[in-house]
RNA sequence: GCCCACGUAGCUCAGUGGUAGAGCACGUCCUUGGUAAGGACGGGGUCACCAGUUCAAGUCUGGUCGUGGGCUCCA
């Protein structure tokens, strides 16, 4: 062990300091506000403790309250305050664990024996600032198992103990104490209590002990906390943008789609949604086009053998719907299709290849059905019935890279159309239920990773184990508008499937040679898609998107006529439009247009009528002015043809 | 699938054991108006479903289904 380390820090500078130095270390080397500020270290990448000892050279950021960083460790402090004040308010309630979820709340589970109340929730956060304002260190100590064992012992803490064992031997153990209260915790936590700017209790439920019913059941209290006041603010704010966004909100609002307990989680398209929908398929099609893809029709149902061929049923038999006569039902010898890849081994199979013709790009809009669990369907974004826009590249091994390259190309062309422009890129590796050759995947692995060398625009994450049972994958992360990932493009390299199906083509050579199968979709599930689109753009929709481009508010009923006419013409011209008809005011009949968030509202009157003219007015927007027809139709038939974002 | 919560009119919701309510939406009529809600009247509910407790259940209990939040999962 060197005696003195070089950090390396953000800006590029170094700084020489004693092996064992910690990041607080460093950070009050550097200056006593950065120092005070401090709340754990990101070491070569990677979040730690602040107590963390450097003992090699490294490169260090230190993380402060003011970065987004901090929100999982002063979450994760806040957590212990939470059960600290629990304790304080109910001594000798044994604790369980906390832990931190998703979406910034963090959860602690307690041997409670009742469900807290609303009323505990007060008396809680207010033991919590108390404590916060006590302004606690915490402290960090690497400890022996039968340290842990004296001391959870001793506080009557049994749960902890069953925890403790759940450790696996020779991992280092580590307490967190701040005053009187000690966990059992992995850290990182912050240098005080006082350093945790705002908390709130969000809810409580009741929660099996490890989330299995056999066990006691605990109580669990949810809190979020962040480094200010503001921040907290703005937590709520953000949640109820979010809520005011909800896909499934802005469904039924827009009148697009609905849910009915008679096919549960699946989508009814209503005729508005449908528009939308095949609006996205139109998309597709015509790149398809232009990308060199040929589209088929494939069937629903098929022989049970199939999956056993390509390896789904033994992979994936309980997420499948069967689909027997009643006098099979005991065979279950026919099932719905959950994906599109064998019937496209089949109809590429169909007959004999050569290395002239590849590759094929075979595409399908085919519905799709998964029985996904009760618990984990949701809105549009997660449903048992679905299409893709699905494709499988049927290609020689060379020609691998230059069709990852021309995929690359195709997916930001899309993703460019809704301004999806932060997108993150994924390496999935072989998983543990895995078919084929651990040689094969090996070199299909190094082949899509060099794929994601080769592109400077790129930058990726290996996800360890979570490829695709035939092959690894290279998965596409969209943020949406309000910055969260979404899981859309994916791209799959299978060796295994040309196998299991004989598949081949006859090289220049003469001989028989093995394809190489890429899965790929861009828009993944297009019910997906659509909802995270719909919260993209809050319910917005682009002109091209819009199931209703244009609406023509006539102010009388004397101008009718006129109105309808122009409707007739922007018929003409191919756009959505229709007139409200209704006996209403024109406020009215804006608010109403403008809730259902019509690109184009056209007021007619009788100056208009009179003038062959319309006043337009854009969504959200102020009053445009009186323009003639052609001129409209001329901006809004452009809008379209360009899929431009903006009206 | 597991945990918790919820399910009353098309939507948002009120109604804690004693004859089902409001606003919006919808229909009819009046109003014919110039850039985000004109007025009056009216129709509409097996209170998710099935059992149970009770003289009496939207309300209490159990089960089923569905939905939401979280977990696990996502070929």
């Amino acid at each position: 062990m060197a005696e003195t380390i070089r950090i390396t820090l953000p800006d590029g500078s170094a700084r020489d300091l004693p092996s064992g130095s910690t990041v607080l270390d460093v950070a009050a080397a550097i200056g006593p506000r950065l120092a005070k500020d401090t709340v754990a270290g990101e070491v070569d990448g990677e979040l730690v403790d602040l107590r963390t000892r450097l003992t090699e050279d490294a490169t260090l950021r230190i993380v402060t309250v003011k970065d987004t960083e901090a929100g999982d460790v002063i979450r994760h402090s806040a957590e212990h305050v939470m059960a600290d004040a629990v304790k304080r308010l109910w001594p000798g309630t044994p604790i369980d664990a906390g832990r931190q979820d998703h979406s910034e709340k963090y959860q602690y589970d307690f041997r409670f024996p009742r469900p807290f109340k609303p009323e505990d929730f007060e008396r809680i956060e207010t033991k919590m600032r108390e404590i916060i304002a006590e302004d606690l260190p915490f402290e960090r100590t690497e400890v022996g198992r039968d340290e842990v064992r004296v001391v959870m012992t001793g506080r009557g803490e049994d749960i902890k103990l069953i925890r403790l064992e759940d450790i696996p031997e020779g991992e280092a153990i580590t307490l967190y104490r701040h005053g009187d209260f000690v966990d059992l915790c992995r850290g990182p936590h912050l240098q005080r209590t006082g350093q945790i700017g705002a908390v709130r209790l969000l809810e409580s439920s009741g929660a099996y002990f490890k989330g299995d019913e056999r066990n006691e059941m605990l109580q669990r209290l949810y809190g979020t906390a962040f480094g200010s006041k503001k921040e907290l603010n703005a937590y709520f704010e953000r949640i109820e943008e979010l809520k005011r966004r909800d896909h499934r909100k802005l469904g039924r609002e827009l009148d697009l789609f609905s849910f009915h307990s008679e096919a549960p989680a699946s989508p009814f398209f209503h005729p508005r949604g449908a528009i939308v929908y095949n609006a996205l398929l139109e998309l597709m099609r015509e790149k398809y086009r232009q990308y060199g893809y040929e589209e088929v029709i494939t069937p629903q149902i098929f022989d049970v053998e199939l999956w056993k061929r390509s390896g789904h049923y033994d992979n994936y038999r309980d997420d499948m719907f069967f689909a027997d006569a009643f006098d099979e039902v005991e065979d279950r010898s026919s099932s719905v299709k959950p994906m599109n890849c064998p019937s496209h081994c089949l109809i590429y199979g169909s007959r004999a290849h050569s290395y002239r013709e590849l590759p094929r790009r075979i595409a399908d809009f085919g519905r799709l059905h998964r029985y996904e669990r009760s618990g984990v369907v949701t809105g549009l974004t997660r449903v048992r019935t679905f299409s893709q826009d699905d494709a499988h590249i049927f290609c020689t091994p060379e020609q691998i890279g230059p069709e990852i390259e021309a995929l690359f190309e195709f997916i930001f062309e899309i993703y460019d159309i809704f301004g999806f422009s932060d997108v993150r890129v994924f390496l999935s590796t072989r998983p543990e239920k895995a078919i084929g050759d651990p040689k094969v995947w090996e070199h299909a692995e190094a082949v899509l990773a060099r794929c994601l060398e080769d592109r400077d625009d790129v930058t990726y994450t290996v996800k360890e184990g979570e490829g695709a049972f035939y092959g690894p994958k290279i998965d596409f992360d969209v943020a949406d508008a309000l910055g969260r990932a979404w899981q859309l493009a994916t791209i799959q390299l299978d060796f295994q499937m040309p196998d299991r199906f004989d598949l081949g083509y006859i090289d220049a050579e003469g001989s028989a040679n093995q394809p190489v199968m890429i899965h790929r979709a861009i828009l993944g599930s297009l019910e997906r898609f659509y909802g995270v689109m719909l919260e993209h753009f809050a319910g917005d929709l682009p002109p091209w998107l819009a199931p209703e481009q244009v609406r023509v508010l006539p102010i009388t009923d004397a101008v009718m006529e006129y109105a309808e006419q122009v409707v007739g013409t922007l018929r003409e011209h191919g756009l959505r439009a229709d007139v409200d008809r209704r006996s209403e005011k024109l406020g009215y009949k804006i608010r109403d247009g403008e809730t259902m968030k019509v690109p184009y509202l056209l007021v007619v009157g009788q100056r208009e009528a009179d003038e062959k003219t319309v006043s337009l007015r854009l969504r959200h927007r102020r009053d445009e002015g009186v323009h003639s027809l052609d001129a409209v139709i001329e901006r809004v038939v452009d809008a379209v043809s360009t899929r431009s974002r903006e009206a």
